[in-house]
Formats: C-alpha cells, structure tokens, sequence
RNA sequence: UGGGGCGUCGCCAAGCGGUAAGGCACCGGAUUUUGAUUCCGGCAUUCCCAGGUUCGAAUCCUGGCGCCCCAGCCA
C-alpha cells in the first residue's frame, strides 16, 4: 500500500467511520475512488484521491480505483492511463482493485429488468422536451408521464428493443417510477437508461444503451461490497435515490457521505473549462505547466508529498471553502527547502568586475546550508561576473532599508567575497551596464571582526557560467480576482510558457530530468521531464521564495 | 412557508454543556555567507444575530438573517 504518511487530524468523516466500527455496523472500510475518464485529474481530486485512499490506509482497509465509465461519449482511453499514472505517482496503490464501472453492464441490464418486472420502471416515450416539461419546478409538483402506466409486458418487449438497438438515440428512456410531486427533483422519476449509439472506450459497439449515473453509481458500490461512499455535495440530493435503488433491489448497502469539495483561489478548476484550454491551445497539454492538474504541478515541479501535506493540511468538511493559494505553496516550499540543492543563477545579468583579483579560484560550496551530509560543489571564482540586475542600485529609494550593491556599498558574494562597488558605468542611453567593484581578499568563508554587510547577493563567473533554459511564472493563473477565474482565458499569458535563458555555474550542467535546485534568492527550479532529453534540460520555475525585499521597495 | 446543506480570526479548521487547538496569511524580535530556513513572541473575552434553558452554552431550545446545491436522456 502507500508509503504516503497521513498526520492526522480530526474530521468528520472518521468520526463516523469509528462510530460504524464501533457499533459493528461495519468491520471494515472500504472506499473507492471512481474518476469518470472523461479529463484528467486536477488538485480537486487530489484531495478526494488523498482522503478515499488515506483512509483505507489508516484503517487496514482497501480503496478501489473504479473509472465511472457510464457515458461513451466523452470518455477516452488516454483520460484511463493518465488517471492511473496520476493515482501512483501521488503515492496510492490500488492493488488488485481497479474497476470500470463498464464491468457491470450486464449486471446492470439485469437489475434495471428486475425492476421493470416489480412495477418500479418504465419506459418512457416522450422527448426530452415533454419531460422536462412535465418535471415541475423547484416550487411545483411534476406530470406524470402518459406512458408511465404501461403494462410490465409493454415495458419489457420496449426496453428489449431499446438494448437491440432498434430505436434511435432520445426516442424512449427507462425511468424508476418513485413520485413525480416529490420536493426532491431527483425522485421525480428518475432516468435509469438512455439510448446512445456511442462507440464505448471498453465495450465497443455491445451496446446502444447506458445506465445512468444514479442508476450506476450504488450498485458499483455495492458490487464492490464499498462500506464507505465518499462523494462531494452535490451529491447530497442523490442520496435517497442511491438509497432507494440499494433498497428496492435489496443487494448490499454502502453509505454515502459527502464533503465539500475544494475551490482554490487563483485557480481553475472546472473540466469542462481545463478541456477547453487544451482543446483550444491556450496550453500545450493538460500537462501544460501552468494547469492545476495533477500532471501539470508534477512536470512544474511540485512533490508529491507536498500536495498530499496540502490535502491533509485543509481539512474535510462540509462548509464551501475558498483555500488560498499559499496553503499549497507552502508546502510545496516546506518540502522543497528540505531537498533541493542550493544553486546560483542569474537571470537578468549585470556584469561586473573585480579591479583588485586577478585569478580563477575553485570555491568550494555547500549544496544545502544546512545539511552539510547533503555535500558542496566546486564553484568558480574569477575577475568577470555576472549579478542580477536586481542586486544593483543607483539611488535606492530607502537607503537604510536597501542591502544590496549601489555606489560606494558593500555586499557579500554569497560562498565568496565581500566587495564593494567603486565605480558604474553607463551606456548612452543612461543604462547601467557594468560594475567595477574591488574585493576584500580577507572575507573568503569568514566574517573578520566586526565587519557585517547585511546584503548577499547571488553571482556567477563570466568565463565558466553556463547557459541553462529557463520558464519563470509564478502562478497556475495570473488573475488579479483571487476567487474567481472568470476570465481565464485572456489571464493565461501566452508569453508565459516562453523560454528564456538564465546564466548559470557549471555544476547546473548535471542536472537530471525532474531534479529539483534552489536557485539562491530566485526560488524553486525544477526540470522539465518532458524536455529535458532532448539539448539542455528547461527548467520550471516551480515556486517563489518568501521573499521581503519586495515590499521595502 | 419547494427540498437539501452550511454559518468558529483575513483563508482553512478543531471543538459536541465546563469556560475558544492547530495551520496558512499577517505583525514584531533573535540567529543566519539565501532579505530563505530555523527560533521565540503577537494575532477571536468570543463562536451569523436575537431571545431562552442552565451554576455554566460555540456547543441544548426558539425565532430570525446570510450563503451554497437541486428543474441533464452529464457525472
């Protein structure tokens, strides 16, 4: 089973499954995990992934990965391989336990038969049309259908010729026969099978009619012996339909319990939306870096473990939530800052000079500032750099609150010298376009007595730095409405998947696919699986760093 | 006066009659060759509102108010 570590905290959920086990109402659990493969997985299911599979984990139970494949029309093979591939990489195992709901069609037949033969079905031959007509409203009762008082042979021989294909798609429909008053709409004679000739992504051409989800849904369930049916709210209104069908054909009862599902601030989270980016080219692909699925945050670099902290970390209730961003930026950073080699990169170059060191020296440098079993590296030292243009300042606009090089100041070169800038140079266009600074050839790994320069800047030797392909954005969608991904199209800058190039030290050359380094005071880089083989790796900016000097500013 | 659900700090979230956990965010301060990390400290006299029961209520009762979901031959 998984090696995904779960702290615990309290939640509903469990509080009713201790009670199920405790009263001997259940002596297992099982859930399940039933994605309909009609997208790919995003961090909404993550958190039903991480809480369906957590919780068999916790209670020595089992959770079945089911594909609830009841519609042929939207769904693909590809969406099936891509959820799996999903599912292992977030650290779950399904074991033996993966299902389609497609498994059950026969069984289904039967039973939508055994109802028609208790008087509890018909078939209905209205359009689609006269029915919703005939529904009511929230506030009236509905009609009950002209067709609904067929006699159990008329049904039969019907639905008979549903299956056999010899009517068209929309022309007659199996429905339960509950209560068209019903204040619940979902018992106002629900549909139970509809015509589609679909070619079926598993059963082929077999068949031309297909159950419905609330027809399909408990009896997968109760096949599958699921004690505990974990569903998202919306669902709350299905429930005494999946109850009635479990009752009325007196198989297995699982419970259904449902939760809220989660919205993420910043980010969509709609499939028919994310289909939409793809199938419109907005992105390269639903692994497209800038998407919140599960395979776009792995390719951008994000751990597994951080999102399953991040599932754990929001909590499972039934109040609508809005969770923000930084909840699960943070755990990607509390992850990554545990592994992630320190490295130094600059992005947007300034060059300078050291007037008073004329020589190549191979510095020596921790990969991590903590952990010094994690190793060092050689860093090459010489007289041409280069900084980022950020590190320098003609006229910093808070001089107290400013640490880093301007006229006639100071700064550390990080894992080198302390310098101090003597002298800039202009271009005719008033742009700064080099620095002549001296070092103080006493400061190489020590700080002599009461010498303290706050600010430590980032660098990289001119003759030894290597070019390194880089994305940098810094979030899935860059709205300014936090709450709201209205206009995600036009927010999904098309410059932002550009690459550029960052200048980088040597040792950044071994960097292997998926490999993630922090490069020092830019943030998480992490490269790309997928264009990584072929030339330089690219990498992905994966996170920012916590970073204050943007406000002094 | 259709039905179902939910309301505890800016965002999540524990709590289930005994006197408001924790995380994120934010604000201090210490250490630091990443303005990172780490570390200390601050951050709800109050739990949607109003009544009531009780020695005692976020927790029980009554009445309001607010928000979410449902009228697919989608899941």
């Amino acid at each position: 089973m998984s090696t995904a570590e779960t702290p615990v905290s309290s939640n509903f959920i469990r509080t009713i499954i201790n009670e199920d086990l405790a009263s001997g109402k259940r002596e297992q659990v099982i859930t399940r995990f039933p994605p309909e493969p009609n997208g790919y997985l995003h961090i909404g299911h993550a958190k039903s992934i991480c809480l369906n599979f957590g919780l068999a984990n916790e209670y020595k139970g089992r959770c079945h990965l089911r594909f609830d494949d009841t519609n042929p029309t939207k769904e693909e093979d590809e969406y099936v391989e891509a959820i799996k591939e999903d599912v292992q990489w977030l650290g779950f195992d399904w074991g033996e336990h993966l299902y389609f709901a497609s498994d059950y069609f026969d069984q289904l037949y039967c039973w939508a038969l055994e109802l028609i033969k208790a008087g509890k079905a018909y078939v209905d031959s209205q359009s689609a049309e006269e029915m919703r007509a005939n529904r009511g409203t929230l506030t009236e009762p509905g009609k009950n259908s002209p067709y609904r008082e067929r006699s159990v042979e008329e049904n039969l021989a019907l639905f008979e010729k549903m299956k056999n294909g010899e009517f068209p798609d929309g022309t007659h429909i199996l429905r339960a026969k509950i209560d068209m008053a019903s204040p619940n709409m979902n018992l106002r004679d629900p549909a139970m099978y509809r015509i589609l000739h679909a070619h079926h992504h598993r059963t082929g051409d077999k068949w031309c009619i297909y159950p419905m989800y609330d027809f399909a849904h408990g009896q997968e369930d109760s096949i599958e012996g699921v004690t505990h049916s974990i569903c998202t709210l919306e669902f709350e209104d299905h429930r005494p339909l999946y109850e009635w069908f479990i009752k009325e054909l007196e198989i297995f009862a699982p419970q259904q319990i449902e939760f809220a599902r989660l919205n993420l601030s910043y980010t969509v989270m709609s499939k028919r939306k994310l289909l939409q980016l793809v199938n419109e080219k907005f992105v390269a692909g639903w692994d497209d870096p800038r998407m919140p699925t599960v395979s776009g945050m792995r390719r951008r670099g994000y751990p597994a473990a951080a999102i399953r902290t991040f599932c754990e970390r929001i909590g499972v209730g039934r109040s609508s939530n809005w969770i923000d961003l930084s909840v699960l930026e943070d755990c990607v950073r509390e992850e990554l800052n545990e592994t992630a080699y320190r490295r130094m990169a600059v992005l947007d170059p300034l060059k300078v000079t050291i007037t008073n060191y004329d020589q190549v020296e191979m510095l020596d440098a921790p990969n991590h500032p903590q952990q010094p079993e994690l190793g060092s590296r050689v860093l090459p030292m010489s007289n041409e750099l280069w900084i980022d243009r950020d590190d320098f300042m003609e006229n910093p606009p808070s001089p107290k609150k400013y640490f880093r090089l301007g006229p006639d100041r100071e700064v550390r070169l990080r894992n080198s010298y302390i310098i101090k800038c003597d002298e800039y140079i202009k271009d005719e266009n008033g742009k700064v376009i080099e620095l002549k600074c001296s070092a103080d050839l006493d400061t190489l790994g020590k700080n002599p007595e009461g010498r303290k320069v706050k600010g430590i800047i980032h660098w990289v030797s001119a003759a030894h730095a290597v070019k390194v392909p880089v994305r940098v954005y810094d979030r899935l969608f860059n709205q300014e409405n936090p709450d709201k991904a209205e206009n995600y199209l036009d927010a999904l800058n098309p410059e932002s998947l550009t690459v550029t190039e960052a200048l980088a030290e040597p040792s950044l050359t071994e960097a292997k696919p998926g490999e993630t380094f922090q490069f020092e005071r830019v943030g998480y880089f992490t490269t790309d699986n997928k264009e990584s083989s072929a030339g330089a790796p690219v990498f992905n900016r994966t996170v920012t760093l916590r970073d204050a000097w943007a406000k002094v500013m």
